[in-house]
DNA sequence: TATTGTTATACTCTATAACTATA
DNA sequence: TATAGTTATAGAGTATAACAATA
């Protein structure tokens, strides 16, 4: 149990990341942008999926998720196929499209990240790598409709 | 210099990080969103200040920074009085009811990290703490409109 | 009746550009 | 002419609620 003033530094530190993240976002594709590259990205690891499944690993509504999925099937990064055992769901799956867009994005985060933190050292990157999925892990879902919350300490995807 | 994946990973991470941020943004009163917040903790930390470098402070444009500070205003929590020694400019100060409304978010900020992050030590936080604060210092101003740079290397705030 | 997914609407945060007032 | 700040407009991201189709 922490401090006060710790709380509220991290606090101030969260609500100031926001800065590191747009700077990375604006090396994103036009046509790309964050909610899409997260949507590959997810579909990527853990292979094909329905709707709710990855509104759950991106931890928003599935409305959004709607949204953002209809954005990357328009671009043809993805489709999504009627899931045989249940008519209401899609199954959504990566294209080639799809992993030649993933490719370019590693390429850019890959330089940007390379320049900005130039001077980290791997094990400064794995650290805080840890201490994010701990963070996410511990708030768990803390989401307005905070669903079943399985009981689980897998870190958060 | 880290290797690709540890770099995906950390782009990863913190585009999922929005939603702890989204979290902890809950507890807010409905009437102090997460930019007024920023906006009343930093006049705390650094006293009272002009525009342009709140802005600086809040890594974002003065544009918005002036839509935010608007809002605190018209809620009683800052003034704005006119800069003597520049008449286009206007010194932000916290007033008591500010004070009031810190000392409330304060309040919150501490039972939901408290709650959620009941199990980490001292140190954890602490070292989350540092390195979110090195990767902002890493990423340094890569803003759209990059300001100057004036050269140093103090933690940003 | 409950669940999967979509759409409509509203709100927050941000950036760009045009503008006013002052330096 | 340049700078401090404001306002108008646009776009991304998210949440809630209403809805359609299926279980």
């Amino acid at each position: 149990m922490a401090a006060r003033r710790q709380y509220e530094e991290l606090a101030r530190q969260l609500s100031a990341i926001g800065a590191v993240k747009r700077g990375l976002g604006r090396v994103l594709p036009h046509e790309c942008p964050a909610g899409s590259a997260a949507v590959l990205t997810l579909l990527d690891r853990h292979g094909e999926m329905r709707m709710s499944r990855l509104a759950e690993l991106l931890a928003i509504d599935m409305s959004v998720t709607s949204r953002h999925v209809a954005h990357v099937a328009e671009r043809g990064w993805i489709d999504r196929s009627p899931d045989p055992a249940d008519k209401r769901s899609r199954i959504l799956r990566l294209t080639p499209a799809g992993r030649d867009m993933l490719a370019e994005l590693s390429e850019r985060y890959m330089s940007a990240l390379a320049h900005y933190l130039a001077d980290w050292s791997d094990d400064e990157v794995d650290q805080l790598n840890a201490l994010l999925g701990r963070l996410r892990s511990s708030f768990g879902d803390c989401r307005p409709t905070s669903p079943p919350a399985e009981q689980t300490t897998r870190t958060p995807v």
